[in-house]
DNA sequence: CCATGTAACACTCAAATGTATGCTATAGTC
DNA sequence: GACTATAGCATACATTTGAGTGTTACATGG
């Protein structure tokens, strides 16, 4: 019945979309009604419409909880990445299979399978800014290039250091001058990913002080 | 027709809706009997099912594309924070309004609008882990506790720092010993945020050899 | 007042999609 | 061989869900 200003409406329609959208689970033509209040889906319909005329949204003609955010809005491909409660020791496959919990990533064109996170343990990377707890998202790949930071297999433990291949020989070295570098075969070592992000949650405590 | 060994078929369904889900599209049924080749519905629902008995994804019963990944809900809300070019010399809402884009943030209880991120210039706070050309993610507050890392403008100038009050002053102390720290009437200095998370993309660079 | 545009409603239809029933084939076990 | 379990197929059915048609109401500008 009644009326709302003109395109406040809309803006909350675009919200509620977006934030199932970025959360993972699209919404349907009729959960927007419903979020919304309307009381006929067509109203809910009209407003997602005029969204995709104005660019502001995408449809997916006739499939079920189609709409999708435009390739030109930041953020529209934002992949979850699993992040893994121990550093994998068998299969990536199966540590994903439980996850801690997900962290939302840019995804840089990335493929969703091809990410997953880990917390890191122990300060043997203190020195490229990677610090005890800090969380590492990290592309899968077999290779890796000198002096990129990875995840790699040696034996069976898994852990975080600087890549450095050496002959028929790989390097792992830690960036802590207190640690000593892994050096092995390379058929020895695995390399499970490559880290292309580091983060920090320092929420709730700060720094010491001094 | 034939058959596959045991499991193997189950495992590649999951790993395909997985993908998808992470990725933010849920897949139907049919989807998923199409990308794994099958010739019937039932054959994609079956294994389906099964993942489902055995724990390992969440039925949404009825609903279209209801498949879910269990435990903790993936991205059970994510944010866009925007990211500010220039630290912000003015008002913070005018410089929101031309961001150089957008990074997703787990949204731990805070709301939408209240965080932005910043691109950290200077190694003033190397001692924290935190390196020139990290993103810091800021939750807007006006004070912050003693500890706290914060954006802080001090005059025209804006910093990132770790937050020591001093009595009627405040101490804003970089986190690396060649730098000063600097002391300045509480009124002298407004607290823009705290630094929630720390964010460092090496996506190409590595680490240098030395 | 009338034309125009937006917001909202009620109802209907059709496609997309989840669900069910029944059947065939291969492999392993007793 | 008989029994059982798994993998797969073909088809049908029911619900969810996107899309279409028509109507009412309330502003605003000419």
């Amino acid at each position: 019945m009644g009326r709302t200003p003109a395109g406040e409406t809309r803006e909350k329609v675009l919200v509620f979309v977006r934030d199932r959208l970025l959360s993972g689970q699209p919404p349907t033509v009729r959960e927007v009604q419903e979020a919304l209040g309307f009381r006929a889906v067509r109203t809910a319909r009209q407003h997602l419409e005029r969204l995709v005329e104005d660019g502001r949204l995408v449809a997916g003609r006739g499939r079920a909880r189609g709409y999708r955010l435009p390739g030109s809005v930041p953020g529209a491909r934002t992949v979850l990445a699993p992040v893994l409660g121990r550093v994998p020791a068998g299969a990536l496959d199966e540590a994903v299979e439980d996850p801690d919990g997900y962290l939302p990533v840019a995804a840089r064109g990335a493929a969703a399978g091809g990410l997953f996170a880990l917390r890191v343990r122990g300060e043997s990377m203190t020195g490229a800014g990677i610090l005890p707890g800090d969380l590492v998202i990290v592309r899968r790949q077999p290779t890796a290039a000198n002096g990129d930071v990875v995840v790699a297999r040696a034996g069976d433990e898994a852990t975080v250091k600087t890549f450095r291949p050496r002959g028929r020989q790989v390097e792992l070295r830690p960036e802590n001058p207190a640690f000593e570098p892994i050096v092995l075969d390379a058929g020895d070592v695995v390399i499970l990913g490559k880290v292309i992000e580091v983060r920090r949650i320092l929420d709730g405590r700060g720094v010491p002080d001094a």
